[in-house]
DNA sequence: CTCGCTGCAAAGCTTTTGCACTAGA
DNA sequence: TCTAGTGCAAAAGCTTTGCAGCGAG
């Protein structure tokens, strides 16, 4: 909705050398509507119920393209379908495999251990790719 | 292969009430022949070869039986399928986004995250069930 | 003999792809 | 104009399910 920010991520892509389409404004501006934790499939629902004729292969490609340019990162919470959100708001998922739940903590808290495999391993985590799987405070 | 191992986790199996089937013993047998990492093809392409008749639903229906019962788990290392190993070899898995390539790492490298996410937010990690992503040495 | 287990085929669900057409620059 | 982007339909990849028959106990 907030078209200057709209734009501001529009511009990203044209200044890549991306053409500028209804479908690609139409999608960053429900990735800017949407708080978090959205589907592709919402996405496409998002996206249909302004423009009815985007099909959903574009939404994926366009999100392909979004994510190549860092604008957007997807998130496996568990074995459905994977969640899209902004780059920026980065913070890790705990995710209930009893009663499903997803419990949201800034990225500060892992920081720690990043840095332990960055320095043991030499491997640089992100530890948002995958959600962190357990059983939450109720659940036992 | 180890007869006396398959026994011991058939025999878990006999004691909830499940009976024993062919197809069983031979997924046991190749689960507990396998070194790691092996996804349900691959352990149906290995029964198949001893029992050809044995069907790939029957082979994911075990599977879901054995992590009932807690004598395998899977794993999911990125976005192809899940590879499943048993419950008793426990450690962690860094995957490179890049080369694909996978690293295990000790359970008790992570042991101190587990216990500062249980501390502050009543969660038991099971950081096992999602590899961590990320980018290894050599991919930067 | 009974009912849990199985084979088979088909479907489910998410995501990708081939191809011809459309429209942005 | 020129080709990136798109719609459509179909397929791919992994896993699940319905159903009727088989076989373990």
């Amino acid at each position: 909705m907030p078209s200057a920010a709209v734009d501001e991520i529009i511009d990203v892509l044209r200044a890549a050398g991306e053409r500028i389409t209804t479908a690609k404004r139409a999608l960053v501006s429900e990735l800017l509507g949407s708080t978090a934790h959205v589907t592709a499939e919402e996405l496409i629902e998002r996206v249909q119920k302004v423009h009815p004729d985007v099909n959903k292969s574009t939404i994926y490609r366009i999100l392909h393209s979004l994510e190549a340019h860092g604008i957007v990162e997807h998130v496996h919470l568990g074995h459905s379908a994977a969640v899209y959100h902004l780059s920026g708001k980065t913070h890790h998922h705990l995710v209930c495999e009893s009663c499903g739940r997803v419990q949201e903590v800034p990225e500060a808290t892992l920081a720690a251990i990043a840095r332990k495999l960055r320095h043991d391993f030499g491997f640089s985590a992100n530890l948002r790719h995958f959600a962190i799987s357990g059983h939450c405070e109720t659940c036992g």
